[in-house]
Order: structure tokens, then sequence, then C-alpha cells
RNA sequence: CGGGGCGUGGCUCAGCCUGGUAGAGCGCCUGGUUCGGGACCAGGAGGCCGGAGGUUCGAAUCCUCUCGCCCCGACCA
């Protein structure tokens, strides 16, 4: 195509309103524009990608069986209330009324309407198994989106659904995902991990998140490379670091002592001169009761593991007028000596610790010399978020935590969706069982935006070729001039032969101009067309690396062919 | 939902504190010169200063309200 027919509005400055690189470039380079907040244009080059992403998605699910479909965004109140989730989803689903009152919503994702075909149509075990995907726009009101297109109310979501007749069906259905999940990401050139997953209100067993390492992303990852663990951190279990300094020896008897002003971890540290890994932290949080939870000072609660432990969908803290009426002290001076009216749930972490310091349960006054199990009891689970420094639980290898993007994530639903409506099929025997399912997902433009973020430089854009909107941009230096011009028009002729993606860049602009947005759009080849034509030669540059060789015009195009089919 | 910031030609921003006829650079249009890393010269177009109300002889500037966007946190299949 020729670049002074498209419309590729790149910028000279960076917009002001965008942070990270990916947000920043795409603009720049003239992919997307902002429509409002979380809500994005995709212009010809991004949809130039998108195109190529999709295209690789579809195939891979093809490849596995899976059978296209296209629901509808726009869906009635009822399927989700069936499932429940008209409630669950609350202020993150869009809603609206017709004409006539009726609710409806915009899909955040079509477990629903999946079943719902499903529970129609499908009768007979001899119809099980299927796997049905689409590729489709998903609505969420995000209470912050933000990042360009990483968090966003509207984007595109390959999501599929299987249905089998029993365990080992979804487990075959969950391996093909997982697999085909490899090749699409490995096909886009992308680096990732599969990590261990927590299935979160989906109510499912086993999970994984495809993660991209990227400080742009927002969940965190613990990995053990050697051990062969890959967690996100919300589940992720591990051994913490040993405590600071050793108890206090002794089967010494709780005492109170005062500490005027000290309410946090920190400064009752300061104060009693122990580290914080002396202390309990109590933290009252609130299911569907109250309980008191107990990790070591300088530990994190993952609200996660507790809501997991609790059986429900989240947990919060207790509010300050609530800790007042269960304690008749302030959130800063908890503890769990002599509370009986709730759950006490006391991290691993503390098990066979002695003589800690905790609140008294009166304002301004702790206790020291409290053992848990002893002073007071507690049931010992894993409340603790894994935290960098933490070792692997079983090899000691040492964990490393790190920010990622995730683009994919893979659950084994069970049986929510198939139970709830009333998705029955007959067995051999005659006898009606209920399908088991799996769900699984794509973000289509979180591939794109953690491409740039993984690979970009101060110039731009450096796009692998699988997902660039072009191959190969063809640049004569001086188009003024006759020789360059047609030169490079036959090459791109010739590299549209070969079925490469070629762009010429016929703009009448001074060559600077050319290569600035050339390397800013991060095609990965670029032919520039220039002086050492009267030697029979041009340049091919890689925009990875900037490397360049020149090569006869004439072998241009078929080099141009097999970089990109090779790589 | 808490905290912070910003809305002025297409883009990046100055002007606001201390009210007095709206600016710069880039981009855009015309003509000319140029042509290997965001050229130069000459001429030109383009802005109810996010919106509403108020104060004032006079408001981009001061006050009130409102809308929008960005960032941090909370939240988040």
């Amino acid at each position: 195509m020729r670049w002074s027919k498209l419309f590729i509005p790149t910028l000279r400055e960076d917009p002001a309103d965008a942070e990270v690189a990916s947000h920043r470039l795409m603009v720049r380079g003239g992919y997307i524009r902002q429509l409002g907040a979380g809500i994005y244009n995709y212009l010809f080059l991004a949809q130039r990608s998108i195109n190529k992403i999709v295209a690789i998605v579809r195939q891979e699910m093809d490849a596995i069986g899976a059978q296209e479909m296209l629901l509808p965004a726009l869906n009635p109140a009822e399927v989700w209330r069936e499932s429940g989730r008209w409630d669950v989803m609350g202020a993150n689903m869009f809603r609206l009324k017709d004409r006539w009152d009726r609710e409806l919503c915009l899909g955040m994702t079509h477990e629903e309407v999946m079943t719902s075909i499903a529970r129609g149509e499908l009768r007979s075990y001899k119809q099980l198994p299927q796997i049905w995907y689409q590729i489709q726009t998903k609505f969420r009101d995000e209470p912050r989106p933000k990042s360009g297109l990483m968090r966003v109310r509207q984007f595109i979501m390959k999501d599929s659904y299987t249905f089998d007749m029993d365990a080992a069906g979804l487990d075959a259905a969950y391996d093909l995902h997982y697999k085909a999940y490899c090749r699409i990401f490995d096909r886009c050139g992308l680096e990732y991990a599969a990590v261990e997953a927590h299935s979160g209100s989906m109510g499912g067993s086993q999970s994984h998140e495809f993660m991209v390492r990227s400080d742009a992303g927002e969940d965190f990852v613990a990995v053990a490379p050697k051990s062969g663990y890959q967690a996100n951190l919300e589940k992720a279990e591990s051994n913490p670091v040993p405590p600071a300094s050793a108890d206090p020896a002794g089967d010494l008897e709780p005492e109170e002592f005062h500490t005027p002003g000290r309410k946090t971890i920190a400064e009752v540290a300061a104060f009693t001169g122990l580290p914080e890994t002396s202390q309990i932290k109590s933290l009252v949080m609130v299911g569907a009761k109250p309980v008191l939870c107990l990790l070591r000072g300088d530990h994190q609660l993952s609200e996660t593991k507790l809501a997991g432990l609790l059986g429900v969908n989240e947990v919060r803290a207790a509010h300050p007028e609530e800790i007042r009426d269960w304690f008749a002290a302030g959130a800063g001076s908890l503890g769990p000596v002599g509370v009986k009216n709730m759950r006490v749930i006391a991290d691993n972490a503390l098990r066979g610790r002695i003589n800690m310091i905790c609140g008294a349960n009166k304002d301004d006054y702790h206790l020291r010399n409290v053992t848990p199990g002893e002073d007071f009891q507690a049931e010992f689970h894993d409340l603790r978020q894994a935290a960098s420094g933490d070792t692997h639980a079983e090899t000691g290898e040492p964990l490393e935590v790190f920010k990622a993007v995730e683009i994919g994530h893979i659950f084994k639903l069970g049986y929510k969706y198939s139970e709830s409506m009333g998705l029955r099929v007959l067995n051999e025997d005659g006898k009606e069982i209920t399908p088991i399912m799996g769900s699984y997902g794509i973000g289509i433009e979180r591939i794109l935006s953690v491409a740039v973020e993984l690979y970009h430089d101060k110039d731009g854009i450096v796009l692998p070729a699988a997902i660039a909107p072009f191959d190969v941009v063809i640049t004569p230096v001086n188009n003024a001039d006759a020789a360059q011009r047609d030169a490079a028009a036959k090459l791109h002729d010739e590299c549209l032969a070969l079925g490469l993606d070629a762009l010429l860049d016929d703009r009448d602009e001074r060559p600077g101009v050319k290569f600035k947005d050339a390397d800013l759009i991060g095609l990965p080849y670029r032919i520039t067309v220039g002086k050492k034509l009267v030697d029979g030669k041009v340049e091919l540059v890689t925009r990875r690396g900037k490397t360049s060789v020149d090569a006869p015009v004439a072998e241009a195009a078929a080099m141009v062919h097999r970089m990109v089919r090779g790589s």
C-alpha cells in the first residue's frame, strides 16, 4: 500500500496524557486515539495488527477443534440472574434498560449465554465434548481504566467454553487450551509464563494465567525458576524469611505494658526496640462474619487466600466503629488474647513462635510474652501474601516477585453454570448427568500492548513480524529521483507478489521524516532505496537492533521474504 | 470510593498568582529553494480559553457549581 494514501497520523511529540510506553507509542505512532476514559479508536495500523493477532488465535483454536460463534454483546438480565452473577458483578457491569423498561446488560464474558445455548440444544452424551469460542467485544465498567489499552472498558476477547461428560474430559479440554495458548503466544513473539492462579468468583478448581513480565502490569507473579514454580502472588505459597531476632526464652506469662500513641507495627517496633517480626499483626476482616486474622508483624494478608478459606467472594476490612464495637479498643491496639466473639485465624508463620508482642484490646496498651496456642487458641492456615525474599516451600530456592500483565486465563469451571442454569444430557445408560465446563480467555489488545511494552526503544515500536501491521516498508530516500522512485515501486510490487504485507513510503517528505516515522510505527524491516541504487544496491534494515545490510535490488524482496518467514 | 494533577488553534505548552483587545513551537495551506535521520525562506488559515452561573466598567485570569481526562491508592475472571 502507498503511505501517501493512508491515514497514519503520527505525532512528533509524546501525547500529554500517556504514561506507559505502549500507550505513548501507539498514540504517537498513529495506531490508536482515545475516545473516552478506557475507550479507544483503533485506527488503521492497530486494526491491521489486531487482525493478525486474531488470525493466529483463530488458527490455533480451530486446530484444537474449537468452533467459532458470535454471541450478542447485549444480554437480557435473565440469564445473568439465573447464574446469580447479575448481583455479583455489581458496578463493574454496564447495565441499561430498553424502551419497555426491561433490564439488559453489556456482556463482560459469556458463560451464561454459552450455557443457555448448550442447555437448549445438547441432549446426549453423543454430542459431547464441545469446544465453542468467539472473538468478541466485552464491556466492563472498570473503576479505573488506565495505561492505554492495558485496562479499558471495552475490549476484544477470545473466549472459549468447553462442555464435557466428566472431569477427565475437562482435563483434556483444559490441556488442549493450555497448549494452544502456548502456541498462540509463541507465534505472537511474546515471552510469557503460565502461572498458577486462583479461580476467584468463577468457582473453578484449577486455573492458569498467562503472564508477561512488565512494569506496566497490575498483577504480581512469584517464580522460582529452578524449581519450576510460577504462581500469581495472590496464590503463591512459600516460606518467609526467618524472624529478625529470636523469641525470648522461657514459659513467660503475658504482661501488659503502656504504649501511648503507638498504633502501627512500625511504631510499636520503634517503641519496644524489637523488630516487626516479633509482633503479631491483628486484622479484623469481614466475610460473611467477622474474623480476626493474625500475621507476623512484617507480613501482609492475602485477601484472596482469606476469601478462599472463608468460602466467600470477597472480604473487607472492618470499619473503625465495628472494631470499637467488637473489641472495645481501636484498630491499633488489637490482639487475640481473650477474644471469644469471633473466629481467630492465624498464619502458619506464627506456629511455634513464643513470647511475642500484640495489642491488649485496650487503647494504648500492648501485651508482651504472648505465645500462640497457649495464651490464645487459633486455627492455623496460610494467610500470608508471598513476598520477594521468600523461599520456595519445598526446594528453598529464593522466590522472585515481579509485575506482569495477564494476557490469557484458563479455568476449570466445574458445574457452576451447567448446574445453576440447568444443562443436562443423557449418558450411555439413559441417565441425566450435568456436563462439566471450562472457560478460557485471551485479551486481544493486551497482546498488542504488551508486545509494545516488551519491544520498543527510544525511537519507537519494534513489533514482532507476526503481529506487525506490515512486514516491510520501502523507503525511497528522494522521491523526486525518478530512478529511486521507480525502483522502490518495483520492490513494493515484488514484495506483494511474494505475499508480503508491504508499505511503500511514497510521501513527498524529506528522508529524515520518513525514517523517523518508519522507526516509530515499528515495522520489522525497511528497504531503503537511496544513493547506492546507482551500484544496483539497496539497504535492508532490520528494525530490531537497527542493523543494516546492502542487498542487490533484484534480491532484496526475496531476502525480506526469507527473514519474515524465518522469524 | 479516598488523594493529587490537568482542561487555552490539530499536537506540546506559555499566559492565570498581580483582571485591561489571546501567544509560542510544531503541524496545516500556497509559492519557491532543498532532499541519507523530524529542512529553509516568504505569505496564509485556524481558538465562543471544557461548560454554566456569579463578582466587576471589563474575566482565559477572581469566586461557586458542573463536566471531562490523567496519575497514585482502593477495587478488579
